[in-house]
DNA sequence: GTTTTATCTGAACAAATGTTCAGTTATTCT
DNA sequence: AGAATAACTGAACATTTGTTCAGATAAAAC
């Protein structure tokens, strides 16, 4: 056999890297074969060669994809304004973006040591950006005397790491719905930049 | 050859458990092969095998030791008093405790898909007792109508989401010292739940 | 000083790993 | 229709994996 009936390039691509993305989500990057890739697309693994050119830059293809898309994502939704609004907006956009790619959220924080030096610079360099992009309003509620925050840089590195924390815990029709969370967490951070 | 000079269970014994979890938190259960522990230790990988009955359980062996000595040492930090006290002792007991291990909370955060299901439950019923402390000090503040918070178990895990963050970026030597961000992450947990 | 026991070596095992590639077949182009 | 190309198979490769175990040597017990 070679060649399988139906198979187009633009259709086994994609398959692949969601394949890859789900495995090593639940799994780890570490613990997921290529075979295991290629079974879940129906494939040989000889063939996943044919559009990646190895396991580290399958890795590095959906950490990148996925930290360009958030910044993108949240360059569109971002809107000028009052700085209360401006940090609520983050909050509830960083909440349902991370559990809208739950999977990709997960990989792109805990494969981290997974990437080659240069793949891993890469990849900081994108997450300091959106970092920047909460600090910035932090800033600007400073320098309006809206906020009162010690340390902007900190206070945007817990604000992260407190909204993340929803990754480890939600569940599609749990206790609570990502509108609740969503509010409940801004109370929390409003309260804590002290507005 | 075969014994080597000096060579003794109690010492052995915890120098292959110290090697693990060096490994383990750098590169992941996964990635670190019995191979490379042995090599840490200076001894063949043959001989891992008379201290711990197979990979998964010296995972699992350095998980639970890690939780109950957590949960241990809160139990001998934590004092009774009013409760903004007691939750300024439990940020401040945190972020010291886990700085001073991180290693082994790397692990315990990271690693839990590696882990057996059954496993799994034993470490997650461990972190849940833990959770559940600082839960009992929120519970008891809003009873007391000192704290405001809507959902004491949320905040909860946004409080120790948000402090763990710590783990990610804090260098010795760095910018701040450890007393300095204790208080940084006190301020914040102190306003987030409105006192 | 001799025996017993604890500790480790070194080789071996089958299975799994990432990756390559010649060959085969379906699709596309002419 | 046939020729060219794109997409895949299946086998092969050198390593590496976790684990076992008979044998060897050091430490401990007598």
């Amino acid at each position: 056999m070679a060649r399988t009936q139906g198979s187009h390039s633009d259709i086994t691509g994609p398959r692949i890297l969601a394949a890859a993305e789900e495995l090593f989500a639940r799994h780890g990057y570490a613990a997921v074969s290529m075979r295991q890739i290629a079974g879940a697309v129906g494939v040989q693994a000889g063939a996943l060669y044919n559009y990646t050119s190895d396991k580290q830059s399958l890795l590095f293809d959906l950490m990148q994809t996925h930290m360009e898309e958030l910044l993108a994502a949240w360059a569109e939704e971002s809107v000028p304004g009052d700085v209360k609004g401006r940090l609520e907006g983050f909050v509830r956009f960083h909440i349902r973006y991370n559990l809208e790619r739950s999977d990709a959220v997960f990989i792109a924080y805990m494969e981290l040591r997974n990437l080659t030096e240069e793949n891993f610079a890469r990849i900081e360099d994108r997450r300091r950006a959106y970092e920047d992009q909460l600090e910035g309003i932090l800033k600007d509620g400073v320098a309006q005397g809206l906020f009162h925050v010690a340390d902007t840089k900190i206070a945007a590195l817990a604000v992260i790491a407190m909204l993340n924390g929803v990754l480890t815990w939600y569940r599609d029709g749990g206790r609570l719905s990502l509108v609740e969370v969503e509010t409940l967490y801004w109370d929390m951070v409003r309260k804590a930049v002290g507005v």
